[in-house]
DNA sequence: TTGTACGCGTTATCAC
DNA sequence: GTGATAACGCGTACAA
């Protein structure tokens, strides 16, 4: 079935058939009826191949997820969520989702050769690039539409990226600890090459600079967003005896939680913690997780409206997007029981039934 | 830049350049060689709509997850890991993905349509297909290549799908509960609108009747994968005093395991739990889960390569792919510490630090 | 071993 | 309003 098939039974010529479908002026009603009519009985849909032939559009976005296969899993319902943001969009706009996610760390290359190389996308949504990333140097080679999710580290001027203001919502996550008397706050960043990392870290020493805490490099500690990382980078910490920690994810606290479980600790009187995203985890946990909470679905549907936009011509140029975050405040930081109903004994953890 | 062009450049006509490119025969070593330099040179690669018109091939495969919203976030870490899966096989053999994410319950019909509507993909993975959604009873109808993943209700015998032998793998885990002596074992299921669900509640059914214990239907609570119904079911089925649990997910697990801990509950003294998926959070969790692994990543990498298999024609009719598990025995059945250890005093239970 | 010519199913540009 | 007809870029019989 083919225009030409529709166009001989509805009595018409190909080029009226092709005008009503794409709904096209000067077609009279009788006629639009007619070939509508056709179209539907025999379940036509043109062939997009052809249509791209023609076109140059193939109603198609990517979805590039650079990072290796842990940064997919560590936080796990990070990238997930922001895929069903950016599915939702792009199912309101009638666009499909070609979807590439990173393999193995030396498969990097042979990666972005491949993404660079496919021409079947009108453009691309790219999450959490990494500034050591090859792809990162080829953002102003693309010949297509780009929207990153998370500022990239290099040429975001040139490009579009939709994210939060991480400076910010971080100095507001260190603020509340300090708020709540706490002076020795510890940090286990995330990956220091994502701007995301980055920021929260710079936010930590913006709040702690307008406390007029100094900087104690010895209370920070290089993570990844992962709960390995947060359980190491605590059990490490300790020996700086911190009073709090502000943790750039909430794998990150969770993994931190467990060493301080195992090294007897109360939470949060001995230690306060604030994570980051306000993922399911997070309300779960014991205590429940204070945590800065960002819009992640959000993240993903404005992305993916943003770069449709670009596609279509509706918007031009370099658009920044920053969406607010909120500090959602839970018993990790401000205990709902009063001190003697905890069952902090010496240094010897309670096991829990 | 086209295949005329590049023809132009290298001094032969547009067929000899297809040739070289489609790595036909007939084609001198020394044209071949001048051809692909000139080709390496201004970066051609051929335009996949064109091709596709043509081939009537587009490379592209797709990923249906069909579950509304809740099922692809309630198990976070179980379609992540599908898609892993999927992707690595389908980058492995030069294919693309195209995604597509079940949005709201009422969206169901269109969603239907838009991917039975859609052209641009040689052939379809389907994850996890509810016997309720509009999808299934299209399942004959494609004209495309299919494999599930989790063998679907209806239809089966024709379509290709990858799943593990749930049944036997649920008898087994009930078997072990049964052989550390419990006898009143409870069940909170799955979706039993998936097939996953159903195969588990009949092995959990099975490994009773070999045992000779009756089937209480008061021990069974039927659930759907979520954390939700695992802390709700858990409390419900208290009341029938069960010395066990198998959940038919972690993610259940981990609810019923909170319910637990608020009723008083040790685990595993008094109530040992069985999950079924050895996610992540099995591991994490206090005590660690004794659960069933399935190779997820594995089901998607399988159902991606037959897919391809059937598509490129190298093996035909409708294959049926089981997986095998593992029981994997950690601390929610059997304690690692003698009883005098644990911290149980009279239905109060102890505040975790 | 290489080149010619046609067709794939659309959209776009003309005439009418 | 409507209908021919020329692209779009490629694969492929067929001829040379």
């Amino acid at each position: 079935m083919n225009l030409e098939d529709i166009a001989k039974k509805a009595g018409v010529s190909r080029s009226t058939v092709s005008r009503v479908i794409n709904k096209e002026p000067y077609v009279s009603e009788k006629t639009r009826q007619r070939v509508l009519a056709v179209i539907e009985q025999e379940g036509f849909s043109p062939n997009p191949a052809a249509r791209a032939l023609v076109t140059q559009r193939t109603f198609i976005i990517g979805v590039v997820i650079p990072g290796n296969i842990d940064v997919f899993f560590t936080d796990n319902s990070y990238y997930p969520m922001l895929l069903q943001g950016i599915a939702v969009a792009a199912h309101e706009r009638d666009f499909a989702l070609l979807l590439w996610l990173g393999q193995s760390h030396d498969d990097r290359d042979h990666f972005t050769r491949k993404v660079l190389g496919n021409r079947q996308m009108d453009g691309l949504v790219i999450a959490s690039l990494q500034s050591d990333h090859p792809l990162i140097v080829s953002l102003p080679d693309f010949k297509v539409p780009l929207v990153t999710v998370d500022r990239p580290e290099m040429f975001y001027e040139q490009i579009s990226y939709v994210t939060v203001d991480n400076v910010r919502a971080a100095i507001e996550a260190v603020s509340h600890l300090i708020s709540l008397g706490r002076r020795r706050i510890a940090h286990i960043t995330g990956h220091l090459t994502i701007t995301d990392g980055q920021d929260r870290l710079l936010g930590y020493r913006r709040a702690l600079e307008q406390a007029g805490i100094p900087f104690d490099p010895l209370l920070v500690h290089e993570g990844n967003f992962s709960y390995e990382q947060g359980y190491e980078g605590m059990k490490r910490l300790l020996a700086s005896q911190p009073d709090a920690l502000f943790a750039a994810g909430d794998t990150i606290a969770m993994g931190a939680l467990q060493a301080l479980r195992e090294a007897g600790l109360r939470v949060p009187e001995d230690v306060a913690i604030v994570g980051f995203d306000d993922l399911d985890e997070a309300f779960e946990s014991k205590p429940p997780l204070t945590t800065v909470r960002q819009p992640v679905q959000q993240k993903g549907a404005q992305a993916a409206h943003l770069l449709i936009d670009l596609i279509e011509g509706k918007r031009v140029g370099p658009h920044h997007v920053l969406l607010p975050t909120e500090l959602i405040v839970r018993q990790s930081t401000i205990s709902a029981h009063p001190p003697f109903q905890t069952q902090y004994k010496g240094g010897e953890v309670q096991q829990q039934v």
